[in-house]
DNA sequence: AAGGACAATGCAAACGATTGCACAAGAACT
DNA sequence: AGTTCTTGTGCAATCGTTTGCATTGTCCTT
């Protein structure tokens, strides 16, 4: 292995020097560095990063924590961070932590050990003020989801105005009464996406019933999307649009929909959120609010790198655009 | 920071004793072991990682290489392996390669930049004899798809029996016209996947016909699940039945025969192949054979930890069983 | 012309662990 | 009793970089 000090005696230099000229540090002649670089691309010297770790106490790899990485919308987000990070020289570790406090702090303690230089949060739930602990000292960036009282920077859409745009639309194409299934979940995004149907509804003078509102399980899954459907479905007096806050709680909801022999969009009209793949894989294809879940999570993977290279400041909040995209599972009120 | 000079003085012993207590080396009795062992607990001394790594030359992360983790298949293996590996104290690191050749090279040249110890690739094409190079030099391990010409240890299934198996189902249900949407990929589960399928019609006397297998492209996606079926499908003497490669292609299937107005399973069963989440949400519930994705990941990430840190031999070949699950998509012949 | 400022470089000490070698003391053998 | 083995421990070198401080030479200022 060829190593520091090779290249050194090849260019006739110190050691000191060759470093200096690698690192961009302190000040070194022209001539100097060029026969430096000369010598490294003969000798074909990579530094021994394990060395310059420890030297720096710096690792170059960044920490992912989800609740699960198998979920299609976080799996886009930590695809973002990998790619970004990768480009940037950095290393990834993505981390299940199934929400769960002691996996979520054990994989945070690793910034103590020095075994990485910062963390990207996918998920967290509200209230978790030990997390404030380790942004103190490190770099912690959350992302999606976060908690507006942590005074921790964040990366997410605008999940309020992106549920009272939606439901909005459902109130132009001449719904009147609209149901939501929300989830029991802990996430900020829950709260705000119900908020905003709420505030859309009593903005157009519609009234809004606990009847037409419905908890999918904090799992969030398409089960408990057929079971939330079927709670709001099965009342006499039914809604004639669902807005739901995943698409796979969507998914969920036009199954149990076409079960009971409604017809969508002519019956009933269905709105998810995030749009995941499958969304546009389903018949009907479904009406949902799109996230850039991809550019979420490059968006946190620069600031993060960047703050990390070069100390520049994360700002507080970074909101991404959202968009809405129309299929086939909106129509007009029957 | 506490050192291990600091517990070495708390101990009343030399550094090199702490080390040799930590690390189970050399030969220390059982007392100066007690002392240290309560020297380091009233110490909280955590060893630095940095240093460590960078006297073993060893780091403990292990490098995962996938084309697409966003792809829900790979992103049940990866989480595999993340778990397994976190369990053993090693850190993972994902890697998306989009199988370009020299993403790949890039990401397992960290093996000799000592940024990592060991890699196990999610999905090789075959022909790629320069993996070799790596291989002979350090652990790898290649987990689902594999080349049976290259000396690599692999973590699989049997996708030739499967298949076989499989379409003996369809043979069974009555089917006597049963086609295949393959894919133009360079995956050996592809090519073993077809040989099954035809070895399974000539062992029935059925015969077996280029007009009844149709390509994906290699990106394997719904819409060219959506083609290939259409080719299939819009043929006057068309097949009963259709075995498809994975399920998403399944799903473009299913989609493209209800387009064509044929109602599944009574027109036509549709088998799938990996049991993605997906297939349980789709209308009508998709037979497929299950992979158990999450084990091969566990599997694969447990061989390559027990080797790095005892050495132990990876066999070269290990076969996990998988799992045929019918469901609502095949019927007997109409 | 003297003094100061500055640019360019080298020396050597870290960083925190691991490990080959040496050595002491006691045990076991002849 | 003398030799050899074994067991338990410490010393000091080492891993490959980075970096604080010292040194040299050059140029500018007054």
């Amino acid at each position: 292995m060829v190593t520091i000090n090779d290249v050194a005696k090849e260019a006739n230099v110190s050691a000191s020097t060759v470093s200096r000229v690698l690192n961009n540090t302190g000040t070194i002649s022209q001539l100097t560095t060029n026969t430096v670089i000369r010598a490294v691309k003969k000798l074909g010297y990579e530094p021994n990063v394990l060395a310059r770790n420890f030297r720096k106490k710096r690792t170059r790899t960044i920490l992912i924590l989800t609740p699960n990485m198998t979920n299609p919308f976080y799996s886009n987000v930590i695809s973002g961070i990998c790619d970004l990070s990768r480009d940037m020289n950095y290393s990834s570790f993505v981390c299940n932590t199934t929400d769960e406090t002691e996996q979520i702090k054990k994989t945070l303690d690793m910034l103590y050990k020095h075994k990485a230089d910062g963390a990207i949060l996918l998920a967290s739930e509200k209230g978790q003020f030990w997390i404030s602990d380790y942004a103190d000292e490190f770099p912690i960036i959350q992302c999606c989801e976060y908690d507006p009282d942590l005074e921790i920077s964040h990366v997410s859409i605008d999940n309020y105005h992106a549920a009272v745009e939606t439901v909005r639309y459902l109130i132009a194409l001449g719904h009147k009464k609209i149901g939501t299934i929300s989830s029991t979940n802990k996430y900020l995004s829950t709260d705000n996406r119900l908020k905003g149907y709420k505030d859309a509804l009593h903005e157009a003078g519609l009234e809004s019933t606990d009847r037409f509102v419905s908890f999918a399980g904090k799992d969030y899954n398409y089960q408990s999307g057929c079971r939330a459907a079927e709670k709001l479905l099965a009342q006499s007096d039914r809604p004639t649009a669902l807005f739901c806050i995943s698409d796979v709680l969507a998914m969920g909801a036009v199954n149990t929909a076409k079960i009971m022999g409604l017809r969508i969009p002519e019956d009933l009209s269905i709105v998810g959120f995030d749009d995941v793949e499958q969304t546009s894989m389903f018949t009907p294809k479904i009406t949902t609010v799109a996230q850039p879940c991809y550019s979420l999570g490059q968006k946190a993977a620069e600031l993060l790198c960047k703050n990390l290279e070069q100390n520049e400041s994360i700002p507080l909040e970074t909101i991404l655009p959202y968009r809405m995209i129309v299929r086939e599972s909106t129509g007009p009120r029957p």
